[in-house]
DNA sequence: ACCACTAGGATTTTT
DNA sequence: TCCTAGTGGT
């Protein structure tokens, strides 16, 4: 039996409203994450089946975390693998790899691009427009298509905005590319989505009678194409419970919209809407400091944290000379902490606005041996060799895909240059071939010279075709301990001559260092395939590839080793530690000077309540401690400035303040 | 086809 | 300041 007596009033309600809309407004550190847990076992102790349950979480890593938590309050692994619990991109790539026929722009073997391909896409099709790349520039063409996606508008949509329309040619462009390489994009995944329940209403009824129950967490931080499909999916049985908190709403940046929650009975005239204010994280000092900084908002429905211990320390602010100064401090703070204090590293949280912050800190901590680690060592799939490995199998399981098979051409040197590449790519178009069809039907006809002139070059294309033939064959017989994906992708990346390319036996003696390290970096890849999920017939390249780009920064974190954190604020959101450290609480920088120009040249104060929302989310991310820091002068890569403390630090009450 | 050098741009937040 | 893409020479 299901105890539910740690529960208060509301919390309870919340897990006892079975069906219908429910919306449950949850402050920071209010047990959300206990009353989603708690309704889901509840749900299932009431005989609702476990695949018909559908829970939306905001990171892969807190959907996995959910799904133990629920397995251990029912005593019962098995649940486990029958509930539906993953974020809006990875439900949406399931969904779309289930129905793929009635996805008109994908087909079978379709992959994600990063957002490297993406602009590199978009400088493509400005190139091709005769346009000037530093006057139309690559990074606003991302922003634009991103935004209009988000929106759910497609390119063939008339923008009304006379000076937005070269926009929209490039947005065309770029569509049209990704549909040729049967690709697609982070916001086409729920685009993609929506227009299948829109365009295929028996797929969205057999889909409405298998999700009887949705569940969403982080609810104010859904776009306009999220809202849809959950509107879409939820609309025959009604039974959507949503959570989230207006005052945690930091995605506005990318489409995200807080009146969605803010709107919920309008959608939901029927819905219970609860209130959970007691917060069970916090001591008073962070909550006081918290609600004071929030008040400032004008654009809010108000509502107050309530403490539920009496129990305060200080909030120690710190003014440094220089970020250089204000690290050093940083470091002697935290030893300080662990050294006297109750604390260990891992207790201890250093949030940053951007991630350009953390290097001063990198360099004293690393200086000083302070055990440390990064969120967001994404920085790992940036790696040049690793992109090349992602491109190596994105390229083998999706023939289409030119863009990755212009990456690795040439990787290692095989003698194909720019010409032969135009020249593949011109023969697999106009003969409607994929890239080993093509090389096949060349060799057999004894006319590769057609496409490369030298020897190596021919000998290194037929090399290459057979090895992605091979890999392709392996990949038909089924994953086993004895015959794992790694051992496949291990064999493949052996025949196309990668391991030999960073061979450090091949490195003159500078590059030895370099080229071990990127073995290493390979082979640890690699190693991935296996260990990213437990179960032997779901590893497949597939799932493999859409958790490699789906994987995202706040997934990285490891709570388990005894090291300092150090994470930008907005991959904070969820997590609490005891210690949390705010640096470069400065003007232009936290806010950002694009929100502060943005209320003083345009006059919105939108991107600064979003802002004062960020620090609202990174102070209530404290269990007892709070510390501030702000330097005078800020050496930030090749700019240096002069910044006054941030206003937000102005709307401490001083009481609350330790100043050093 | 490949390498070495130079000029210019870059970092707000992210799936 | 550092990294990247683009250019010109071999």
């Amino acid at each position: 039996m299901l105890d539910l007596s740690s529960l208060n009033n509301e919390q309870r309600q919340a897990v006892d409203a079975l069906n219908g809309p429910v919306c449950v407004l949850a402050g920071a550190g209010s047990g959300k994450t206990k009353a989603l847990t708690m309704r889901i076992a509840n749900l299932l102790e009431h005989g609702v089946n476990p695949s018909q349950i559908l829970a939306i979480t905001f990171t892969n890593k807190a959907a996995r975390e959910m799904n133990e938590r629920v397995a251990k309050l029912l005593n019962n692994p098995l649940v486990s693998d029958a509930l539906t619990i993953s974020t809006f991109h990875s439900f949406c790539v399931k969904l779309i790899r289930w129905n793929i026929k009635n996805c008109q722009y994908l087909s079978e073997g379709f992959s994600i691009v990063d957002s490297d391909d993406m602009k590199a896409l978009c400088k493509n099709a400005i190139l091709s427009l005769n346009l000037d790349p530093a006057k139309f520039k690559p990074g606003t063409a991302m922003g634009y298509i991103s935004d209009k996606k988000n929106h759910l508008v497609w390119y063939d949509q008339y923008d009304e905005e006379p000076n937005q329309q070269v926009w929209q040619v490039i947005y065309k462009m770029y569509q049209e590319q990704l549909i040729k390489f049967n690709r697609c994009d982070f916001d086409d995944l729920l685009f993609y989505t929506y227009l299948m329940f829109r365009d295929n209403p028996g797929m969205v009824d057999k889909l409405q009678d298998r999700y009887r129950y949705v569940l969403i967490d982080e609810y104010q931080d859904t776009n306009e194409a999220q809202y849809s499909l959950v509107k879409l999916l939820t609309s025959k049985y009604r039974n959507l419970f949503v959570v989230g908190d207006v005052d945690q709403a930091i995605y506005g940046f990318r489409g995200s919209d807080y009146t969605n929650i803010l709107n919920f009975n309008k959608d939901y005239p029927e819905a219970k809407t609860i209130l959970l204010e007691k917060n069970y994280r916090s001591t008073a000092s962070v909550l006081e400091a918290a609600n004071a900084v929030i008040e400032n908002n004008k654009k809010r429905v108000p509502k107050k944290l309530i403490a539920t211990t009496n129990e305060r320390f200080p909030i120690v602010s710190f003014e440094a000379a220089d970020e250089r100064q204000e690290a050093s401090w940083l470091y002697y703070k935290i030893m300080d902490l662990v050294g006297r204090g109750p604390y260990n590293y891992k207790d201890i949280a250093i949030l940053v606005r951007n991630n350009m912050l953390t290097k001063p800190l990198e360099d004293v901590f690393i200086v000083k041996g302070t055990p440390y680690h990064v969120v967001g060592a994404r920085a790992f799939y940036d790696r040049a060799e690793i992109k090349d490995s992602v491109a190596y199998l994105k390229f083998a399981q999706n023939p289409k895909d030119m863009l990755s098979m212009q990456r690795v051409i040439n990787k290692p040197k095989r003698g194909i240059g720019e010409k032969s590449v135009l020249a593949i790519s011109n023969y697999c178009t106009n003969n409607d071939l994929v890239f080993v069809e093509a090389v096949e039907q060349l060799e057999a006809q004894d006319a590769l010279s057609s496409v490369v002139t030298s020897a190596k070059g021919k000998a290194g294309l037929v090399a290459l075709k057979d090895a992605i033939k091979n890999f392709r064959q392996s990949l038909k017989t089924p994953n086993s301990k004895q015959n794992p994906l790694t051992n496949k992708i291990h064999q493949y990346f052996y025949n196309v001559g990668l391991f030999e390319m960073y061979n450090p036996n091949n490195a003159s003696p500078e590059d030895e260092e370099i080229y071990k390290n990127k073995l290493g970096n390979i082979q640890n890849f690699n190693m991935m395939a296996e260990e990213y999920r437990p179960d032997e017939e779901n590893k497949t390249l597939e799932n493999f590839l859409d958790h490699v780009s789906l994987m995202s920064d706040a997934d990285t974190h490891k709570e388990n080793e005894n090291k300092v954190t150090i994470m930008t604020c907005h991959a904070s959101k969820g997590l609490e530690f005891p210690v949390v450290f705010i640096v470069a609480f400065e003007e232009s920088v936290f806010p950002s000077w694009q929100a502060v120009n943005a209320e003083a040249f345009t006059g919105s104060s939108l991107p600064l309540e979003e802002e004062r929302r960020l620090a609202y989310v990174a102070f209530t991310r404290a269990k007892k401690q709070l510390f501030i820091s702000y330097a005078q002068k800020r050496r930030s890569g090749y700019k240096e400035s002069y910044n006054d403390p941030s206003r937000f630090y102005n709307e401490i009450p001083c009481q609350l303040l330790d100043e050093e």
